[in-house]
DNA sequence: TCCCGGACCTACCACATGGTAGGCAGCGGC
DNA sequence: GCCGCTGCCTACCATGTGGTAGGTCCGGGA
């Protein structure tokens, strides 16, 4: 292990890491098990025993995979909850930073998707293991609305943020097979069909959380 | 075709009918790529060379399942457009019908799921043939609620549509996996995690769908 | 009685799969 | 010089795959 992951910069990215990216790429677009080692080797352009040279077996790549695909979102983890601490508006800056982490690499979210339907076992683990911290803060920050008046009652914290992790994840997998009925009604906008599909994304996040500033409230992040 | 699809009510269900409920369970659980025909044989108990008697190559079966899942759409479908032209709380009731379609049989929501991530083209085709008589319905009440004013005006109908099938979709496909996170705060309710789920599910539709009656607004269908 | 066709079977095949064994070029260290 | 290691290769294999060929059993007409 950690045999040779650093890149030589004039080189390029390494075999070991271009295996891991076509095979992202691969397994989002026909599942894991429907891609051959063969297949991920062409794409890459070497032998398949080649391949698993790096990777000495199919099951050690998924593993490997799903490290590379967390270890991603731990990546842009610390700027979510920078934008989770930063006052006023944050719940909108949080979501959008999930929201466009997804949009900018759909792979991620195929593949997420897939290995939840695919592996649910293993992924529970991963998943519960990579969550907890900040779908607590999430989860206080909601309740704390809860009690300020600012936050619909009836919400309930952790169902919703599962549901709301499930539309930008599902949503953002799917987009690009969806976006077909999106077609009509274009009426001059500027908007790409991406960024509609995300606004009202977001939309229904906010709408559904927040309460409609009662009267006088306290009013922590209205929209 | 229609060879011998009638069932002999004395018997049960037809050796046919059987392969394409096995094939749409395994399908539902690994994918139909990744589900051999052998599997498929060993869940019913024949040999394989008996089921691809009934479908004569693997390929056919998938057209097949396909058809079968969309037509198990199609018999609720009265249902749910009877429930969207009944005056008072028709959104609330079609949305409900649709969960629980969905929930009373979770395999149709993944392999659904699982095709429109394996199959986008042909899933386009398919999902826009079954889909545009409803959708257009329930795009023209809301249209018609935003009118009326009971509707926020910032909704994007087809967007908005489009997500909360997503939600509902992806939402009960990935339930038996993600409900272990719901584990906590069973603060005394006896609730099911499931009927917890869905109530969240139908709340998140609903708070993004109305406006909170304004002032005395004519108010169709408030929740 | 014979035959036909439906439903299921055994036997077999070509092929792609994941994986093993082992070779070979290049290169830094001694 | 040559040793040993890395990185990649060719050759090969056992297994499981989708699919074909052809047989058997059986019930219902003619």
């Amino acid at each position: 292990m950690m045999a040779k992951t650093k890149v030589s910069a004039a080189e390029g990215p390494s075999v070991r890491d271009r295996i891991l990216s076509e095979a992202i790429h691969l397994a989002a677009a026909r599942g894991f098990e429907a891609t051959s080692i063969q297949a991920i080797a062409d794409a890459v352009g070497i032998r398949k025993q080649s391949l698993l040279y790096h990777f000495s077996s199919k099951e050690l790549l998924h593993e490997k995979l799903i490290e590379e695909l967390v270890s991603g979102w731990n990546e842009v983890l610390p700027g979510v909850m920078l934008a989770a601490s930063n006052g006023r508006g944050r719940f909108e800056a949080v979501i959008r930073a999930v929201v466009e982490f997804f949009a900018a690499e759909p792979d991620r979210a195929r593949l997420l998707l897939r290995e939840v339907l695919d592996r649910p076992e293993e992924m529970r683990r991963v998943l519960n293991h990579h969550s907890q911290v900040w779908s607590a803060v999430i989860r206080d920050y909601i309740k704390e609305g809860q009690e300020l008046g600012s936050v619909d009652p009836a919400l309930d914290p952790e169902t919703y943020i599962l549901h709301i992790a499930t539309l930008v994840v599902s949503g953002l997998a799917t987009f690009g097979t969806m976006s077909a009925f999106l077609r009509s009604e274009h009426g001059g906008e500027e908007r790409t069909e991406l960024e509609r599909y995300v606004d009202e994304m977001m939309r229904i996040a906010q709408r559904s959380l927040f309460l409609p500033r009662p009267k006088k409230q306290i009013d922590v992040d209205a929209v």
